[in-house]
DNA sequence: CACCTTAGTGTATTTTTTACACTTTACTTG
DNA sequence: CAAGTAAAGTGTAAAAAATACACTAAGGTG
């Protein structure tokens, strides 16, 4: 056996719950506080959320229980995006503090297979559990623990690409949305604009996309009409667009 | 802590190194044989390419590590594209035998991060440090150890879609390739056919696909042009194309 | 030098993309 | 209840891309 092999690691699942408010991109971090026993708060810091994997559970049953556990929610959009795993992920910073709190060993890596959730924020219950979670757009979130912000940097970049190659904007909004919401989506994730009357055009020829004979209700202006995805339509008409077959 | 929760684990990764030689799709396996000490081989089977991933490294340099003691090679197209963990990856049919001798206790779970890797087949020097590797066309290998089986065919699930919104193909290919071979490429992968010259036209487009002054040498037919990938003019001109935009 | 094999090329049609501005509808407010 | 306001919803022309389709060119081989 190799002398500096690594025999005993935590593996852990960490989930970027990406939450869409109609207004911006959220995702749920969780704030850490750590008395020194008086009552005072020594430590807060905030942290995606993550666990380890039990001993009977395979990667995606760990990732749905933490989801569940932090959303109360199942039959969400998830997805494995990248593993993480330094030499130093435990050893940054201020972060050894935690570490001894948490039983866990510094110097041993734990390596963190990362998912991505996608939902629309009203869809969670906050203080669910009582735990301390809240959303925070993701253009302002600061700096987070361990290595959370790179986790954070590569969901985003793994949402983009999957947004620019399969149709997933409405799993970021209630079951019925508008066009103008499903627009928006696109919107702020890509950073860019569209022309309202172009992205349409390009609906109508998503025939998964189901207009409903039902419209918006309780806004001040015209009610627009709703829409809903259709897997199985989905399933039968989909296919592979080849763009770069170069 | 939780009571099941899994403190002791092997990371490693495994690295699907697929080769192209102009006609076929292929893998690189290796054949493990194991004696009775009386020079009769008493099992022998095929896997991936893996190792654990040692304590000082990140785990892209564990993938270049074994992708270079696998082929003598480094500066290889490699990508991360799953992590593969169950309970029972260890503990499947005829596998204990071998875990026995590798040292390896085999009620600890192995959690394999996988990497796939594109190269021309031309480019490996068979028996490279004397293992016993060796290529096999990917519709043709058998039954593999462990789950390796699983972790190809999702491998090549990746390698599809990458090649489908990415140009990659040419990595499959000598540094210098015509414009035959690389469309030969996406056939083979995809599966399907291309016109010749709408083919053509497409990468007369993709202003990174440079010809030559060169010619193909040593054919029996009318010599193709050479081209060569510049990455420099790709990121310059790179632009995401928004196909599934809803 | 005839033949074999793959390279290389053009056009017409359809589909998709892009750019661009006004009318409609329902609620709100005075 | 009329006017205002805010977002919904709609069409067209031009450019670019995708598709379908068949012959000539070049070099090596026997």
């Amino acid at each position: 056996m190799a002398p500096n092999m690594v025999l005993n690691n935590y593996i852990s699942v960490d989930c970027v719950v990406f939450g869409f408010n109609f207004e911006k991109l959220n995702v749920l971090v969780v704030e850490r506080t750590l008395s020194d026993g008086s009552g005072e708060i020594e430590f807060s810091d905030l942290t995606l959320t993550g666990n380890h994997i039990y001993e009977d559970e395979t990667i995606v049953e760990a990732a749905d229980r933490i989801l569940f556990d932090l959303t109360g929610l199942a039959d969400i959009y998830l997805e494995q995006f990248k593993t993480f795993a330094s030499p130093d992920r435990l050893k940054k910073e201020n972060d050894r503090k935690w570490l001894l709190h948490d039983g866990r060993d510094p110097d041993k890596r734990i390596v963190s297979v990362g998912f991505f959730a996608l939902l629309a924020t009203q869809k969670v219950t906050i203080e669910w559990k009582g735990r301390n979670v809240k959303w925070m757009p993701v253009d302002e979130v600061g700096k987070l623990a361990f290595d959370h912000n790179l986790i954070l940097e590569e969901a985003l970049k793994a949402l983009r690409s999957k947004l620019l190659h399969e149709p997933i904007g409405f799993e970021l909004l209630p079951e019925k949305f508008t066009l103008s919401q499903l627009q928006k989506v696109y919107e702020i994730i890509l950073d860019t604009t569209f022309d309202k009357r172009n992205f349409r055009k390009k609906v109508a020829r998503m025939k998964y996309l189901i207009p409903l004979d039902e419209k918006q209700k309780g806004v001040a202006h015209k009610p627009a009409r709703m829409y809903l995805f259709s897997r199985e339509v989905y399933e039968l008409t989909r296919k592979e667009i080849l763009n770069f077959i170069v």
